[in-house]
RNA sequence: GGCGGCGUAGCCAAGUGGUAAGGCAGCGCUCUGCAAAAGCGCUAUUCAUCGGUUCAAAUCCGGUCGCCGCCUCCA
């Protein structure tokens, strides 16, 4: 298996630390909000990534982060005149209810920063005595001058950070000795959260929680940390000096970075409206598996364009693969499986396989996935039950990876549907099709799809 | 100013030196009471553009045009 490392700004083989295991830290979210459709393919694609080493046969320890306290969930929480506490609690379940619908497998953990204020006060108490940070004003900085290799994720080198063309250089609040310096520790504020702290009360920086947190449920030294791209700097860059710089040794050998997404190639932004949550899509009644297809379907290292005509196209594409789902589980004939079929099944599932271990080319994936779909189309009258079955397992093998095809819900009472069809049967022996479009139409309208076959009445749910 | 990315059919999107995958949409035919689904066939002499290297370029090199990201808390 191989994939970008924004480390080295090249395709690597992947050789995980531990055989057969694999350490993954992702960013989380910062709940102060409801996650956006762009949030959404981060998690998607770490998803995907996890999804693949499964399917590989590794075993993964997945740690994923919750940012529940910083600047946007003080304020929120200010805002509303609620405890910061019951704030993040509300977001955080809205997160994990998108995660359930867009089939994300769960995290093993999910530490919370207020949960690791005291490792965050250990790793910041071996810096200081480290010499890679200072105390001023009663907050910690880490000074970037010390740790040698800063800038080297990102790309960026310490002259031209001096440049600092950026507008967002604010003149901060707090007293540091080179701008570009970044805050362990923030001073005790009025109206802020604190805890206690050998330097002065106060409340942790953004990034140290993420070093904190991923060394204590991985390891000082892990396989791969993935999030968007933003965060590869200052984010990532931070987490790596402040990492390396404590532990005297590599922090993360694999950084994978998903790129953005934008929205009728536009930048999301409040001020043009173009910002969905999840909850917006659903709302206006698309299928969350579409959301999660759409997604995944454009290479993580591009930016994906986000349009709802998209979102129906790949609604459509996936409704395809459920057709074919359907008519296999409607193959009948008795008969032996035919090998030639298996060969071909196989060497699908090889191809598949090795285009997702490609850098994750999750389109050339879905080539091969249609090609087979395609080709067993072509011979669906010869199958039998058995070579169905295969195919089945198949595409149950895919979809563990893919994750697309989501369970059916439920519905109207089997019975009661065969009752119906039988009724609509009998209207259209007696040629009286006024009746039987009438019978089809209200099941339709419960979502509920009549196929006519020379075999008899078959029906699917939409 | 520094660093980096992108431009492939009506739309989405692979392919990165050997002669354009796949999906959606569309068209024709088969099947059907009508639908739906499915099948078969068709739909890019061409990869933003100009020039170069090569037996061979969407793929490599150089220029041009257009769009975008990062350079301290935005996935």
């Amino acid at each position: 298996m191989r994939f970008y490392n924004t480390l080295t700004r090249r395709l690597e083989e992947f050789r995980e630390i531990e055989k057969g295991n694999v350490g993954l830290y992702t960013c989380g979210p910062t709940v102060y909000d409801y996650p956006h459709i762009g949030n959404y393919r981060s998690y998607v694609f770490e998803d995907l990534v996890k999804r693949v080493f499964l399917h590989s046969g590794y075993r993964v320890r997945h740690v994923m982060n919750i940012t529940d306290i910083d600047d946007k969930t003080i304020r929120k929480a200010n805002e509303l005149g609620m405890p910061l506490a019951e704030v993040t609690q509300k977001y955080i379940d809205a997160f994990h209810a998108d995660l359930r619908a867009l089939n994300v497998l769960p995290a093993d953990v999910y530490p919370r920063a207020t949960e690791h204020i005291p490792e965050m006060l250990k790793l910041i108490a071996v810096l200081l005595e480290k010499g890679f940070a200072y105390v001023r004003d009663g907050s910690v900085y880490f000074s970037i001058e010390r740790f040698k290799e800063y800038g080297r994720l990102a790309n960026l080198d310490r002259a031209s950070l001096k440049a600092g063309a950026s507008a967002a250089v604010d003149a901060d609040e707090y007293e540091k000795e080179a701008v570009q310096d970044f805050v362990l520790w923030k001073g005790r504020k009025p109206g802020e959260p604190s805890w206690p702290a050998p330097f002065g009360e106060g409340r942790p920086g953004w990034h140290i929680e993420c070093s904190a947190m991923s060394m204590k449920y991985l390891g000082p030294h892990f396989d791969i940390h993935m999030g968007g791209v933003d965060n590869i700097f200052p984010h990532h860059e931070n987490e790596i000096a402040q990492s390396e710089a404590a532990n005297g040794q590599a922090f993360v050998n694999y950084w994978l970075h998903c790129q953005h997404l934008v929205i009728d190639n536009k930048k999301m932004s409040k001020s043009l409206g173009n910002f969905y949550t999840l909850g917006d899509l659903l709302g206006r009644g698309c299928d969350p598996m579409a959301v999660r297809y759409l997604l995944l379907s454009t290479h993580y290292r591009k930016l994906l364009n986000f349009t709802l005509e998209g979102l129906e196209m790949a609604g459509q594409a996936l409704a395809r693969v459920k057709n074919f789902v359907f008519s296999l589980k409607n193959v009948e004939a008795e008969g032996e499986a035919d090998p030639e079929l298996a060969a071909v099944i196989r060497a699908s599932l090889a191809a598949f396989s090795a285009s997702l271990a490609d850098d994750f080319n999750v389109s050339g994936a879905l080539g091969v996935m249609f090609d087979l779909i395609h080709e067993v189309n072509a011979r669906l009258n010869a199958l039998t039950r058995a070579d169905a079955a295969a195919v089945l397992a198949w595409v149950e093998r895919l979809n563990a990876v893919l994750g697309v095809l989501g369970e059916a819900d439920a519905g109207p009472l089997e019975a009661e549907i065969e009752a119906r069809i039988a009724l609509r049967q009998q209207a259209r022996l007696e040629k009286n099709f006024a009746r039987a479009d009438e019978i089809r139409a209200e099941l339709k309208k419960q979502g509920i799809v009549l196929i006519d076959t020379p075999g008899g009445v078959k029906w699917k749910k939409e």
